[in-house]
DNA sequence: TATATATATAGGAATATTTGCAGATGCGAT
DNA sequence: ATCGCATCTGCAAATATTCCTATATATATA
């Protein structure tokens, strides 16, 4: 009967990754970033990032799949916010890895650079 | 001059996502938990998880991309390690939320009874 | 009712990741 | 030097993800 422990263990590791999945994509960092302060509309957050807000909806709905984010809805508004506190503790965890090792910082702003010399933006431009 | 900081904020989330990555695989979950208890081969973790020795060394080749895990070389042996104990931390919270909140516990569940059934496959079901 | 707004979802093309395997590399022993 | 072992890397097919467009649904307003 070994091979049921060995099996809930995979299935753990399987959502564990599941669940990092889900956080592994740069504009779901930065909305989560955003939720630090407080509740968000699907308007909001496509607005503040510039992204159409079916792509928001999309990024928000990958949360919400994995239950990171919750929703409310008020009107024709559905507010998104994050449903645990400790998912922002993984996150300064995250971030004090990052402090610890500066991983990456180097590649950071090499890319940086790459990217500006690439596409060289104008005076004024957001 | 307010794009550096857009920029900056944006790679910071794009390396942050690049971190969450390296841990978005079963395996490398797997193995990062192994490493809990000291340093192993890639032999050793080859055989524990029952995988080819190309398998484990790829995979601990992304987590030292990422700097989560460092080596060190005796002989022909190379040791794992994880390189900082705030991955631990990290992985504790994620755990934390898993309990919080039983994050795809039905999900689980259900992928479980699926893979039970998948001799019968049935038709439309993913 | 019709119209506009906010959000969600479906489909597809471009892109990225996973996986297993073959070959390459490095090291110790003979 | 060759052999055996441990580890690493390159390749390619299968699979998964991203991002965009179009469409669907729900709600508020005129």
């Amino acid at each position: 009967m070994v091979w049921i422990l060995k099996a809930v263990r995979q299935q753990l590791s399987n959502f564990k990754a599941d669940f990092f999945k889900a956080l592994a994509h740069p504009l779901r960092i930065s909305i989560l970033d955003a939720l630090r302060l407080g509740e968000l509309t699907v308007n909001e957050i496509s607005q503040r990032f510039s992204i159409e807000p079916a792509n928001a909806s999309q990024q928000l709905a990958v949360l919400r799949n994995k239950g990171i984010v919750v929703t409310r809805k008020e009107g024709s508004n559905v507010y998104y916010s994050v449903s645990d506190s400790a998912i922002f503790k993984l996150l300064d965890a995250a971030r004090e890895i990052f402090n610890n090792h500066l991983i990456g910082v180097r590649g950071m702003l090499e890319e940086i650079r790459l990217e500006q010399a690439q596409t060289p933006k104008r005076r004024g431009e957001r």
